[in-house]
RNA sequence: GGGGAUGUGGCGGAACUGGCAGACGCGCUAGCUUCAGGAGCUAGUAGUAGCAAUACUGUGAGAGUUCGAAUCUCUCCAUCCCCACCA
């Protein structure tokens, strides 16, 4: 028998399957059910296939072949994301034109794809720099502009200085250029940009409908980044307009104690003579106008700001006039870019006040009743901080009210005085003050020899802790990790006595006798942002937060304020770039018409030879005069075109509707075509699309379906990411640290079958996994042991043939596991678990291994459900081995026996009080009673049953007995 | 700071709705085969104690629920990813 040779049969296979592309084509005519499974087309770099890709491709394959087993209509394409900046800069730094170097790139991924024996239907492979694909590009520009979705405005932008282009705000992520990680600033552009956030609330609300990782779902939530609140206007002091602000934390108005406008807002300009300080505020908003986004959302940057002297706003709800200030740490695109400022429950806000001094005003509180509580204990500490001063008793507090106060939380648990004498004598002077001042002392708990706490009450019910300072006594004389654990930790003693301190100016400097009015302005730390019950708020007092901000957003609206508003963070996308790799946008303009589109009829807008392709800051389209001198469509007068390509994400952004209908040339796709085929039923790809594509591709498909062109609105049905692969030394795969595994080497070194296997045993498809080489040569060793199995048949039964191999379902025990095997791998390969699959084949096949001879059909049905994983041996098997005429991939999935996958008997366990102690071996189906029986029989059973009561018997149906015996 | 995950032998990982923890593979150990080699074969392989049967411990740490917890609940720790002045 000739020995497995990879290398061989591999090559043979795959020229026999392109001589037959009828195995894997779609079908346009069939009848079959459909099945449209797509990867993530990819970018084709110079580097080359990815091990990475290896992996979605090789799940996405087995899972195609396995649905064309099952009598599917599959659809499985290939092709290329060609457009781009990485290919540009490549050319730029080669001096290759990147058409040019796109295409060997190509080629080489052609080749690298199919030595993988992955079965694409290639005749349907796009490639989005062909101006037969980007004429749709540009359709799809022109689709959107026409209806109200594609616009130019002028507006602050990312601007990559390296890279010589304005950015989307999805690739210019804090404030770094996504490309080449240089930081991008911000400059006033006219743009294109597509109205993505249109469809806002749709983009929300699709994800609940589609099969996608939770994960992904949650981050484009999160990018969308819905937030519902309200907006109204505060009025400004002699002025008739007013400025807008938004809030999500409406509940906290009255707590307004200032507000802030964005550098960037134009209040500014329509207030300026009532400004008195305008050189200074100017000064300051041309500071922050030439700061990249970087430096100012740099962490823990202080926050800087000016006050607009002269005028102040009028807060409605109490009529009260408060500062405003300008303040780069508001952000004038988002909101109204204008903010009602409440120190005491906002962090950013609460920074500020303390910077510039600015009064802080409680108007929540997590409990009322505590809050009520809280006021009567500041009382008690107010009488007897007095009275310890005049004794000279030195003393701290700590504990909870020291805690609370310093993080600004009024809260239950909190409501007792924790004091700490600092010396013997302190605690003897610090009772007597107490007694002085009415308190009973309650308590008295020895804690050491020397040291005692004792605790006293008073009329109105305050409870007030004096204990020793443990340490100042000397550290011997307790235990340490005690005084720890009922004083709090070291750092809130720290706290206190500067919060004694503070307290002492606190009482000094407010002596008012309003209850209700605490000035919290004296606090550090945190500050209480939770939602509560509303305090100093007039009417709204003791509403719950959510209660207050309904009533107050319909108080806003019956007066005419404002009212209830969403919004959302996620901002129009702009598709412009000035660069040359990309799809020319079709729009002309023209002095006396303005931008007017190209005609459909004149698409494709061909991107044109320049001569120097480099950025240059403007688009290198516009050195070529032939392509930027044209006439007006409408009146035909001489026009200029646009100069700028388009972000290669347009590109990638409907490329899947296109494989319905590749050679179309009248539409993108027809519309029969679209509805045979889409939406993609398995989309695997990596998580790095998160954001990017994945939203694209989504608003594109709304938009298509808004406008009637389609009846579906999500493109994706199910969406399944595969897990990066890491290199062995733990870290990512990089060309400079020098550990990327190229997957060429691993075929030529032990064949693309035992690749695609290792890749899909290494661990779940979503997981981060690390390469391991070492582990490779188990997967080579199983298809050997596959490969060997043969000789087993051979002198088997002499009147089952090859051709005629036998009953499916004998009832042995290797035939039953070969059914389990069946079962288990139709179901794992359902849920993409293909780890499990390969690893209920192997012990399929060990078991084989132990048998002397073997049924054809057991080899044959083994064979079967191994194809999709390894479909170069399995092919081989099966039309040499086996004899067989035609593909394997025209074989039907077999169907497992339920008889024998069921088992006659089980192995029963037996527990007492929950310990396994034995097991028996018994009929499958036993009942209660009979399994107790002969569970009881057991020696090793009534070792542990004997003299004792059976208080419970717990049975579980073929799987255990458990009996719960006393002690 | 916010959000999402993850944590099981020397390693990658199994364990369905709570029910034999460590399947399968790598590695390792011993033996066989071979001129040799190993990408062959056989057996063993969580830890501790024991010649052994066996017993006890054990799924990041600690508590809880339960007859029974890797799995459920709470607290904490560690690592990774994403977002981040979004009012």
């Amino acid at each position: 028998m000739p020995k497995y040779n990879p290398k061989k049969i591999e090559r043979k296979w795959q020229k026999y399957w392109a001589e037959h592309p009828e195995l894997f084509e779609a079908d346009e005519k069939s009848e079959k059910e459909k099945f449209y499974c797509l990867d993530m087309f990819p970018y084709p770099s110079g580097d080359g296939l990815h091990v990475g890709h290896v992996e979605g491709y090789t799940a996405s394959d087995i899972y195609s072949r396995y649905q064309r087993m099952k009598g599917k209509n599959v659809l499985h394409p290939m092709g290329w994301d060609a457009f781009g900046l990485p290919a540009e800069n490549y050319a730029i730094k080669t001096g290759v034109h990147p058409d040019k170097s796109t295409h060997q790139n190509i080629k080489n991924f052609t080749g690298q794809i199919k030595s993988l024996g992955l079965s694409y239907d290639w005749k349907r492979e796009i490639d989005t720099s062909n101006p037969g694909y980007y004429k749709w590009t540009q359709w799809f520009f022109l689709f959107l502009y026409k209806n109200g979705l594609a616009y130019r405005k002028k507006a602050k932008v990312n601007w990559c200085g390296s890279c010589q282009t304005v950015l989307a705000n999805e690739q210019a992520e804090g404030g770094i250029c996504e490309r080449c990680k240089n930081e991008v600033i911000q400059k006033d552009l006219e743009q294109w940009f597509f109205k993505i956030t249109d469809f806002a609330e749709e983009l929300i609300e699709g994800l609940d409908k589609i099969d996608w990782p939770q994960s992904t779902k949650i981050a484009q939530k999160n990018w969308i980044g819905k937030s519902v609140g309200a907006e109204f206007e505060l009025r400004i002091t002699n002025y008739e307009s007013g400025i807008r602000v938004y809030t999500t934390r409406l509940d906290t108005v009255y707590g307004m104690t200032y507000a802030v406008v964005s550098p960037e807002h134009p209040i500014i300009e329509k207030i300026k003579d009532g400004i008195e300080n305008y050189k200074e505020v100017e000064k300051y908003i041309n500071e922050a106008k030439r700061k990249t986004d970087l430096e100012r959302t740099e962490l823990q940057k202080e926050k800087t700001g000016v006050e607009i002297k002269g005028l102040r706003v009028i807060n409605p709800f109490t009529d009260k006039e408060v500062p405003i200030f300008v303040a780069d740490y508001v952000l004038s695109t988002y909101g109204t870019g204008a903010v009602m400022a409440v120190p005491a429950h906002d962090e950013r806000d609460f920074e500020f006040a303390k910077k510039y001094n600015l009064p802080i005003s409680q108007s929540i509180t997590l409990d009322f009743e505590s809050y009520e509580k809280t006021i009567k204990v500041l009382e008690a500490l107010k009488e007897i901080y007095n009275e310890a001063q005049k004794e000279n008793v030195k003393f701290w507090l700590l504990g909870g009210l020291a805690n609370a106060f310093y993080a600004g939380i009024v809260y239950r648990e909190h409501d007792d005085l924790d004091l700490i004498a600092r010396d013997p004598a302190s605690q003897e002077k610090m009772i007597a003050v107490l007694e002085k001042l009415g308190f009973e002392k309650i308590k008295e708990k020895k804690l050491t020899e020397k040291l005692t706490n004792f605790i006293f009450k008073n009329s109105n019910g305050i409870e007030v802790d004096i204990g020793p300072c443990a340490w100042e006594y000397g550290l011997k004389d307790c235990d340490f990790e005690e005084e720890i654990k009922t004083f709090g930790d070291y750092q809130s003693l720290v706290l206190s006595r500067k919060f004694l301190i503070n307290l002492k100016n606190y009482f000094i400097k407010n002596r008012s006798e309003e209850k209700d009015k605490i000035d919290l302005s004296y606090l550090e730390g945190k500050v209480l942002t939770e939602k509560g019950f509303l305090v100093n708020s007039g009417k709204y007092s003791g509403l719950s937060s959510e209660k207050a901000r309904e009533e107050m957003a319909v108080w806003l609206e019956k007066n005419n304020f404002g009212g209830r508003k969403t919004t959302y963070k996620i901002r129009d996308w702009l598709i412009s770039r000035q660069r040359y790799w990309g799809s020319p946008i079709p729009m002309i303009y023209c002095e006396k018409c303005g931008w007017q589109p190209v005609s459909e009829k004149d698409l494709p807008v061909l991107l044109p030879e320049v001569k120097d392709y480099r950025p240059k800051g403007t688009s290198p389209l516009g050195t070529n005069s032939d392509f930027v001198n044209t006439v007006c469509p409408k009146c035909g007068a001489a026009a200029k075109r646009e100069l700028d390509t388009m972000d290669t994400f347009v590109c990638s952004s409907w490329y899947f509707f296109r494989f319905s209908d590749p050679k179309n040339e009248k539409e993108f796709a027809g519309k029969e075509k679209i509805e045979k085929w889409l939406p993609v039923d398995l989309y695997i790809g990596g998580a790095e699309h998160t954001v990017l594509h994945l939203l694209y591709s989504r608003f594109f498909t709304k938009a298509l379906h808004r406008h009637g062109r389609i009846d579906f609105d999500e493109p994706f049905k199910k969406l399944r990411h595969q897990g990066i692969v890491i290199a062995e030394d733990g870290r990512k795969m990089s060309k400079s640290l020098g550990n990327v595994i190229n997957p060429d080497e691993i075929v030529k070194e032990y064949g693309a079958d035992v690749l695609r296997l290792y890749e899909m045993f290494m661990g779940p498809l979503e997981d981060m996994k690390r390469w391991n080489t070492s582990s490779i040569i188990g997967l080579r060793r199983f298809l050997e042991r596959v490969w060997r199995l043969e000789e087993k048949t051979q002198s088997t039964n002499t009147q089952n043939t090859k051709q005629n191999p036998g009953p499916k379902t004998q009832n042995t025990k290797i035939n039953s596991l070969l059914h389990k095997t069946i079962k288990k791998v139709t179901e794992d390969i359902d849920n993409l678990r293909f780890n499990t699959a390969i690893s209920a084949m192997m012990i399929l096949v060990n078991e084989m291994e132990k048998e002397k001879e073997l049924p054809i059909i057991s080899y044959q049905l083994l064979n079967t459900i191994l194809s999709p994983f390894a479909p170069h041996m399995a092919e081989e098997i099966w039309q040499e081995k086996l004899g067989r005429k035609e593909s394997i991939f025209f074989e039907k999935w077999p169907e497992y026996d339920p008889k024998l996958v069921q088992d006659e008997e089980i192995m029963l366990i037996i527990q007492v009080n929950g310990k396994v102690r034995d097991q028996i071996k018994v009929p499958s189906g036993v009942k209660e009673e009979e399994a107790k029986k002969l569970a009881l029989e057991s020696q090793k059973i009534i070792k542990y049953t004997e003299g004792k009561d059976i208080r419970k018997i717990i049975f579980v149906k073929d799987r255990l007995i458990n009996f719960v015996i006393t002690h």
